[in-house]
DNA sequence: GGAAAGTGTGAGCAGTGCTCTCGCTGTGGG
DNA sequence: CCCACAGCGAGAGCACTGCTCACACTTTCC
């Protein structure tokens, strides 16, 4: 990683560093089911069989482009969380959850590989796994950051639920109360509703000003969560 | 449609059906992407380009498929609504969500390929959207219905958004006021979110027990539309 | 009855992922 | 210093894809 050795070494990683930049060229232009070795190589002026000495397979390029997408998603959120770091934590979640729809509106298809149907036959490895954390590492953050310095509004979870939100919480956020982590995870999956809807043209002819539509839905999923705006 | 004239007529409604069946068949085994012309025509015996009389191209053979899936998902929707009917609102709502879930959870596949990611340079004709609506207007009718018999809690919008309802309300449901209708859209996407995640895979090693998770993440978006619980 | 549609066939084009062999070349050990 | 070896690119080739086209054969309709 450091220093390569010899020529070779760093031939080898301009050359994979090249690969994925035309990949993810195409990526943005076609979108992955488009994605083709042989017009990677083609425009790289590589005959398409050479590209297998860096990618076992299409399978594996693609592998590369999704950890990259989802920390790119991830470090958008970031960033975005980050510089809300003085607003309450129900602005910072709203800010946070409209860095991610304007992510995706930016890179429909890179988001597309990575929240769109999975390719076929192909499930991700267990090393996207951090990566594909990020996003929701940063609201779990914010959440968090709002319980210990105010408190969150609890909303009770049905009986029936109790076991399971309890499992989850000692999961994933042993720190807070098990309502909210429940409210969490379904949070997350409603924004991802929301931006997959707008991005997949599910509100063509029914949402106009979708940015207000979505500030408004953000706010509510932080409300859901029991932040509240001052 | 009624009476086919001759045979031959009669031959092309039975072929179009075969047809559209075995394409249903490898979409529900391998997945959109990998369904092949070539393949459907091998397994009904004929060759590949014959099925050109009948299907312009692939993609216009995946529409029909589109709107099959609409179709039938809308049904499980409207049925499950319907055995629901003597319920409170909310209870059907929840009834209709999780009808949902199910038909997706049953049909993945088929599911993916009109809520997944849109085929790329594909996009769905006008012809799509009445069984398109079909979901929604399932849920639209329980919220009229609640809205018409006890009427529903209001969540105010903000200003900002004001003028978006209402052109929202006047074009889907002037019955209601803006309001709910924005929180109905809002909770459609949402809807489309839990469904779409845990589908996708997202909730593996996060939530364990998603039939009751799920029940009570749709009982909230109930609630958050201004259903009522009795 | 004969012209005109409709339908299936098979060859063929351009494209895909992927494998294999063949040379060339940079690299590390003796 | 030199040479065997590993890494690399080229090219041919396999099996597959969607799609087109000229050609026969059959049904339909005037």
């Amino acid at each position: 990683m450091s220093t390569p050795q010899g020529a070779r070494a760093r031939a080898r990683i301009e050359v994979t560093a090249a690969i994925k930049d035309a990949a993810r060229r195409q990526l943005a232009e076609e979108g992955a089911a488009k994605l083709s070795l042989r017009a990677v190589a083609r425009e790289l002026g590589m005959v398409s069989s050479a590209l297998y000495r860096y990618f076992p397979s299409r399978d594996d390029l693609l592998t590369e482009l999704i950890i990259d997408a989802y920390d790119a998603l991830g470090e958008a959120a970031e960033t975005a969380a980050a510089r809300a770091g003085d607003l309450a934590p129900a602005r910072r979640w709203v800010a946070a959850s409209e860095a991610v729809r304007r992510w995706a509106l930016a890179h429909p298809h890179e988001y597309a590989l990575i929240y769109g149907t999975p390719v076929p036959g192909y499930s991700a490895p267990e090393t996207t796994v951090p990566s594909a954390s990020r996003v929701w590492v940063v609201l779990l953050d914010i959440v968090r950051d709002a319980h210990r310095e105010r408190g969150v509004a609890r909303t009770p979870v049905p009986a029936e639920l109790e076991p399971e939100a309890r499992r989850m919480a000692a999961d994933l956020a042993p720190d807070l109360p098990p309502e909210v982590v429940t409210a969490l995870v379904a949070s997350c999956a409603q924004l991802y509703g929301l931006v997959g809807f707008e991005l997949f043209g599910q509100f063509n002819r029914v949402v106009e000003d979708r940015e207000t539509f979505f500030r408004h839905a953000a706010a509510q999923l932080a409300h859901g969560v029991g932040l509240v705006f001052p």
